[in-house]
DNA sequence: GCCAACGTTGGC
DNA sequence: GCCAACGTTGGC
C-alpha cells in the first residue's frame, strides 16, 4: 500500500497507532482493498519521494469499511455519486507493525525481482494497491 | 521539472 | 463504442 511520505508516512502511522486508508479513487485498488481481510499483512510504501521504498508493515484491523472521506462535501476526496445506501468507495483499517531498521529501496527490489514476480515494480504501474503473492512477500521480508 | 504511462471524461 | 483531450501518478 503506497502513501506519499509528505502526506502520510509511516512516522505518522508509529504515532497514531491506527488509521482508516481514505482516499483512493481507482476502481482496480477498490478492488484490492475490498479483497482484504482482518488479520492480513500489508507493506507500507513510501512513493513519490527521494528513495521510494518499502518502510515496514501494517496489519489490516477492519475490512471492507465505506470510505468516509466520500460523503463530505468538504474533503477533496468527496464524491458527489456515492450515498451512504450505496458507497461506491470502500477501504481498510490499518495498524501499525513494524517499521524497518533498513528500508527496503524500489531499486533493490528491481534487482531481485521481475515486473511478474512484483507489480510494483513493473513499469507503468501507478496503483496505490497492489497485491503480492505470499512466496514473493516472504522473500522480500528476508531482503 | 520532465515525461511515460495510465485512467477518466465527454463529444460524436 | 471510439478516441482525442485532459488530468494524475510517480520514478527519475
Amino acid at each position: 500500500m503506497k502513501s506519499e511520505p509528505n502526506v502520510y508516512s509511516i512516522d505518522d502511522l508509529e504515532r497514531e497507532k491506527r488509521t482508516i486508508w481514505d482516499g483512493v479513487r481507482n476502481y482496480q485498488a477498490r478492488n484490492y482493498l475490498q479483497q482484504m481481510q482482518v488479520g492480513d499483512i500489508a507493506f507500507f510504501y513510501h512513493s513519490n519521494c527521494k528513495s521510494p521504498s518499502i518502510v515496514g508493515l501494517m496489519m489490516i484491523i477492519e475490512a471492507n469499511l465505506p470510505d468516509p472521506t466520500q460523503f463530505d462535501p468538504k474533503s477533496s476526496y468527496f464524491d458527489p455519486k456515492a450515498t451512504v445506501e450505496h458507497p461506491r468507495w470502500f477501504t481498510v483499517r490499518v495498524q501499525y507493525q513494524e517499521k524497518f531498521s533498513q528500508v527496503i529501496s524500489l531499486t533493490t527490489l528491481k534487482t531481485k525481482f521481475s515486473g511478474d514476480e512484483l507489480l510494483i515494480v513493473r513499469k507503468g504501474n501507478r496503483l496505490s494497491v497492489i497485491p503480492v503473492a505470499e512466496e514473493i512477500a516472504h522473500k522480500i521480508r528476508l531482503l
